[in-house]
DNA sequence: TTTGGTGCAAAGGCTTTGCAGAAAG
DNA sequence: CTTTCTGCAAAGCCTTTGCACCAAA
């Protein structure tokens, strides 16, 4: 783990950051803390939320607060954009230079006076499979449609 | 109050909207609660809650899920983006048209087969007082630096 | 009169915390 | 040995809900 943060490598803080980095859908706590369950049984959810809070502060994970009541979080390295699917919850990463003008018309220093340190991006819609009508209704999707940024 | 919507049209919802029109600043449901409260005393938390639920469901307020635990209200009438400071937690409106040629990139209709409905957009940074060491915390920033999206 | 809304208080869901013991450095 | 972390359980905070009464249409 990276050094300078008095932040010490424990089995559990290794294995939440691996399952996350593993994970390609922005998981709840919860849901990270059935994922890390089944390689360490007997960790509590209390050490997954401490974990999860620690490492985003540090910069290492990000928390999102994008569609819904819990937050999730995302294993990424660098900036990138989320595009989210209002019925299903879906949400699935977008790399800035997927979209070069963008992110550089976003690039800007100042706005109204205020010293702009990061912007954030995302697209809401609906996924292929909802589109095309096959509702896929998981946990996921209570409240989906129902957060604003 | 609008029609179609089957909403009768209370007091309780009239001053609601109301004082979400004429604040500037996102208020929280409980910030909203004092506000309504010293126009009507006897109104319920709950009260406030399901209105500021039933509003944003049906479109004439927009719920926020930016910054921090508590989500906040928008009484805005189109589309905006959000500039927020991460220090003092302040919230600012940017109308669409402060960057046309940002909402013009943005307009795609589809991004990976999403068929893209609505997109948002959020700077953060500091604003002018909080750049300048004049350190403003109030409750609101408990959290502020923390969400994303 | 019918149906939706309100006030109140209790319940719920997600997250945070206090504490004593365990582990990392 | 010292400091941080963990597991457990309790507490906390914000939000939702059940119910009986009230009010809009």
């Amino acid at each position: 783990m990276r050094s300078g943060h008095g932040l010490r490598t424990t089995r559990q803080r290794e294995i939440i950051m691996d399952e996350l980095r593993k994970s390609r859908s922005h998981p709840t706590a919860d849901e990270m803390y059935e994922m890390v369950r089944r390689r360490l049984p007997r960790i509590s959810l209390g050490t997954v939320y401490r974990n999860l809070e620690v490492l985003s502060d540090c910069g290492m994970i990000r928390k999102l607060e994008i569609g819904g009541t819990q937050k999730r979080f995302d294993g990424i390295a660098g900036a990138h954009y989320h595009l989210l699917c209002t019925r299903c919850g879906r949400i699935e990463d977008l790399p800035l230079d997927a979209m070069p003008e963008i992110s550089k018309a976003l690039g800007r220093k100042k706005i109204r006076d205020f010293e702009i340190r990061e912007h954030r991006v995302a697209f809401l819609g609906l996924c292929p499979k909802c589109r095309d009508g096959k509702r896929r209704l998981t946990a996921v999707s209570r409240g989906a449609t129902k957060g604003g940024m």
